[in-house]
DNA sequence: TCAGTTAGAGTCAGGCTGACCCTTACTAAA
DNA sequence: TTTAGTAAGGGTCAGCCTGACTCTAACTGA
């Protein structure tokens, strides 16, 4: 972008450039099945390289804002989709993921709910690709999404994930859903719900789910610590449970 | 170090530069207690800002090597020790968190044996510190250090990590003891060792430990996955064990 | 009114946990 | 040589959590 510098070991003293690079979690269901399924956003490339491939949202860092905040600037300014749950993933830096000016990548992860993901912008240069079949991405962003993944159940187990994925009110079922459509494989209904409510983190309403097409279930609210809280900094991580 | 401009907009936009860190955790008999307790080795800052407190070893990247590689350069310029366990951390970019130019630091962390440990150099300008005494340090560093240690903590947990700090063969009263000194607190010997021998990862020899003042103790191997692979990328993660 | 489906409660056996006890095997002091 | 002390290492037991499974309640749509 901007090669200051004519030849090549001239190029190799430039420092190397910074990016943020967000990955953008949302459940939808599959068009096909109905079943809820974990899907993420991609920007098309419109330069070299790896012009025309998808590619994970991104840019630059501005002097005056944080890296979290740069992070959350992508998100918006891609998806239009303000974060719910933002946090920082990895930093990429091998010297030659990237052909031209060497680039050091600060990834982070995002969560969003389904209604907003429902919302978000979508053209010929943003598309949205169901997680398992995103095809080959531009620079090292498929071995980035593999490991956002693999995160992002590991963080499941800890418990206070799933919520960031759905509303201030939900169904037992509606988290047994997302658990099941992060770790693709479906939960026992009666082990999951007697395990959700043992959990502290988890508190019944009056209010039903009215509408459905069976006996309506019962709406919880999450009143434990903000999900965010498990990004840095956090001593105050619950080790109660394991 | 390198302020190409003069005043203090046009600094702004500059990119920030990048740093590698690195947080070093060796295990050392405590001088008075004689307790195994956990230590980390600091740099003393020879320049502004911040000059003659203590900081994490760190440098520039240099142009052809990867984040690891300029981790395991840190940890043997400064302690002359190879890394047996080194560890991406986190990333931290605040716009504040250095004085004059923005710095991004990308920290590591890594684990060595004690052994190794006693070796390492130490002079006027590096001294090693009981984690949990470090006194006022540089930069955000006593933060980074709080963060590190929370992290080995719950790495702990995950079963493969105290092998880092231990010979090839090992009692499991030495295992015990690294988890004492990491956790802060006592186990029961009898229920340690029967969850350490229902573990995969572990395996008897026909060898004991003599010159001991009691029963000599039987050595065991390690023969889990290298503990390493707890870094990216790893989707070989063991989920057998919670 | 009934068939179908989900919500949600409950049962039971097996595995793991912490607390605790006892024997074995060694050293050091008497 | 004996004895006291200590760590190694085997074991027991009650309580909790887990997965597999069953049963009833409550709703909808035909």
């Amino acid at each position: 972008m901007s090669p200051r510098y004519a030849n090549v070991s001239e190029r190799e003293q430039e420092p190397p450039s910074l990016a943020i690079s967000t990955v953008i979690f949302a459940l939808r269901p599959d068009p096909d099945t109905g079943n809820l399924t974990l899907w993420l956003p991609m920007v098309r490339r419109i330069r070299q390289p790896y012009l025309d491939l998808w590619a994970l949202p991104g840019g630059p860092l501005r002097p005056t804002e944080s890296l979290q905040d740069a992070a959350a600037r992508n998100l918006q300014e891609t998806t239009a989709l303000a974060p719910r749950y933002l946090e920082q993933l990895y930093a990429f830096g091998g010297p030659d993921r990237s052909p031209s000016p060497r680039v050091v990548s600060i990834v982070y992860w995002a969560l969003v709910q389904p209604d907003e993901a429902a919302l978000a912008r979508q053209d010929e240069n943003v598309a949205w690709f169901r997680a398992d079949r995103v095809g080959t991405l531009a620079f090292d962003h498929n071995q980035i999404v593999e490991y956002a993944l693999w995160r992002l159940r590991n963080k499941l187990e800890y418990g206070t994930v799933a919520y960031a994925f759905l509303g201030s009110t939900f169904t037992l079922a509606q988290v047994r859903d997302v658990y099941e459509a992060v770790l693709g494989r479906a939960l026992d209904p009666a082990n999951f719900r007697r395990q959700l409510q043992s959990s502290v983190h988890i508190e019944p309403t009056d209010e039903y789910l009215q509408g459905g097409r069976h006996r309506p279930p019962r709406l919880y609210r999450y009143t434990g610590p903000d999900p965010r809280e498990d990004s840095f900094p956090s001593q105050r991580r619950q080790t109660t449970e394991h």
